[in-house]
DNA sequence: GACTACATACCAACCAGTCGGTATCAATCG
DNA sequence: CGATTGATACCGACTGGTTGGTATGTAGTC
């Protein structure tokens, strides 16, 4: 089932494929046959592996997730001690992807949502997953940090971790109507400004207003 | 030229099915026999018009960037005598816009870009200018806040204005993947307060150090 | 010999765009 | 005044290439 780093088969091929080409083109400007020239395989494989192009749209969406859930899992923001600073982390760990072409630092499954979310449930449904799931991998840290700094808001972890996934893939949109990605990068830097003014330093008693930056 | 409201041409009705279709379906899944099936004519009237699909996307987003323009000119946020208050406004005025459907308060241009940065230079251009030019409507007020409020930041009002854009576009992308309006009202909300502590209150000579929310 | 993993050939529907034609109106001219 | 011209707006049948999807074949493996 899982295939080793060898040979790859034609559904990985057609996956990494679609991966990179829907996110140059969307989803419905990519063809099958375009995934096929793409992947160095023909319509049969195509077929043989995906029912419809819908099912490679939910399966592709799906592989999304496992890939670059397996970036953030290993990526080195963890390690800080102090939740907050994870958070930041996180953030800075985002915009320290900005690199390369747009088609390569832009995000699939909102490409893919925008297009899909009243024509294909299931494709829709996979992108919620996508992006949802990764949004809770940082609401346990959202809400220690909150418990540190003795915050009793109006606001869940939830909505913050969400509201943090909305600036990138608003981030993403302004990269693409820019052609390139300066100006993601100045929303991100937004983004970071609201979570150190929504946080107050803690670490020192009481002492006034010192904007003390964290990385 | 200009089309009095008594008689809509084919063109403008072209126009106004493609708002819909395309914030509906996107731009590549919207044919032109949809267009022209919505609007109620034939495709010799399409060709007319428009010499190609790509020059109709072009001319959908000005007239896009025209008819949002109009809106938000006549709005009542305006009306505040404090910048802050016009700027906060506006984006209350953007919250108050989710009603109905997601294709109905989701943005044409920003679905678009999406699809087409790659492929149609033309359309990514119009789409940046609706972007950056409804941003620009918002910077003035910015930099009067600004200086109310003697900030001196490593920011521009510029990349405040497009990051209140990158919050809407990703709102709205959330609200696809969701199939509904209330996590794009969630992130409004943090765009909101991240306003409210990016600009502290200024009070000194109007009245004391209140913290009434500016609505 | 059954099963998986592909390849090849093919199809009906659909796609953007073309082309010849018609309807309407305003200006021009005898 | 009526006839002619020309420009604009629109119609709808048509086309050639493309689309997602299928039917069938085949090489390798258990």
């Amino acid at each position: 089932m899982a295939n080793q780093s060898a040979k790859p088969d034609a559904r990985s091929k057609l996956l990494d494929a679609g991966l990179s080409l829907i996110r140059t083109k969307g989803y419905s400007a990519t063809t099958v046959d375009d995934l096929c020239a793409a992947a160095g395989v023909t319509k049969g494989a195509f077929f043989h592996h995906f029912k419809s192009k819908d099912e490679f749209g939910v399966v592709a969406a799906d592989h999304w997730s496992q890939t670059t859930g397996a970036r953030f899992a290993h990526a080195p923001y963890h390690d800080h001690a102090d939740p907050l600073d994870r958070v930041l982390g996180y953030v800075a760990f985002r915009k320290a992807l900005l690199k390369g072409g747009v088609p390569e630092f832009t995000c699939l499954v909102g490409t893919m949502v925008q297009e899909t979310y009243e024509t294909s449930p299931a494709i829709r449904d996979a992108c919620d997953r996508s992006i949802s799931g990764h949004a809770e991998t940082l609401e346990a840290d959202i809400e220690a940090a909150m418990q540190d700094c003795g915050l009793s808001a109006d606001w869940t972890p939830r909505t913050l971790a969400l509201h943090i996934q909305a600036v990138l893939q608003g981030a993403f949109i302004l990269a693409k109507a820019k052609g390139g990605a300066a100006i993601a990068a100045d929303s991100i830097d937004h983004l970071t400004r609201y979570l150190e003014l929504l946080f107050p330093p803690k670490d020192i008693d009481h002492q006034s207003k010192n904007q003390t930056r964290r990385t």
